[in-house]
DNA sequence: AAAAAATAGTTTGAAAGTCAAACTTTTTAA
DNA sequence: TTAAAAAGTTTGACTTTCAAACTATTTTTT
């Protein structure tokens, strides 16, 4: 077994399980509705302003219609508001409510204590060759794509 | 650097692209119809023997029924050959086609290729590090899960 | 041996997420 | 002042998913 299958094993099943750890997280006691995709979303739109539809959309990767209605959902749930802007009346702005900001911080903890808790059981060596492996996994990526 | 911001920069991107990214990979011309699910399935699939529906499902986390409904369309589209097993009349046996054979072995080149410039331009050492990094990281997901 | 329980899959109904294309409203360009 | 473009929304279709009900078969109990 050479290290290229054990390392595309690694990462497909690494893969899945941050995924499936990512939705559980999200879910929590205080925020039982909200979905893996919602804080995708809620991320694109960030903590701080209001964005329009059509740049989260872009930033997301999704059709303005998906956008719609994950909006839709998130503005029913009061995690979201939504406005339209008055300079340009075609424009909609959509911004975290304060219920919104509450689970973003929320998430970013959990966030940054698995980052934390992953890096404390590895050495410096693997630390820095997981950097740089990850750096140029998303070059890879940019390259193709 | 802090390897901690960049470690969670990093991963955040490229779980934002990394789907995208292999759903394009597996639709290339002579599979225009294989989507990234239909690829994950052949991949517990198999490249060798047949497996029953239980295994498999239990290999992607996902329910029979869910199974059911994707080995439904392998089998449409030909990738995929399904039989009752005559010794116990309730297993259902799955195991990839021809078509499905090839499928497989050209998704496994481009991982391979990806894998290999993620490896180009780290040294032995580092190669060595990354992979116990990433036993690691599997071993904390598990357990967390 | 007959009845009950367990096992393997499938089907069904519901929900989320997605896109393309048609549509509405508003702004910009001809 | 039309015509075209841009920003979003709506609609219809499709995929993926689960839980729960169901069918068929095998195993265990009684």
């Amino acid at each position: 077994m050479n290290i290229n299958n054990t390392l595309n094993e690694v990462l497909v099943r690494l893969f899945r399980d941050i995924n499936t750890l990512e939705e559980r997280a999200v879910r929590t006691e205080e925020y039982q509705d909200m979905t893996s995709n919602d804080m995708h979303v809620m991320e694109a739109i960030g903590p701080e302003g209001a964005k329009n539809m059509t740049s989260v959309a872009r930033e997301l990767e999704v059709t303005t219609g998906t956008l719609t209605i994950s909006v839709n959902s998130l503005v029913k749930k009061g995690y979201v508001n939504r406005t339209r802007s008055e300079e340009d009346r075609r424009v909609v702005l959509i911004s975290l409510s304060e219920k919104g900001q509450k689970a973003y911080l929320h998430h970013r903890k959990f966030h940054e204590e698995m980052i934390e808790a992953v890096l404390k059981g590895l050495t410096e060596e693997e630390q820095g060759a997981l950097e740089n492996a990850l750096l140029k996994l998303t070059r890879f990526f940019r390259e193709v794509s």
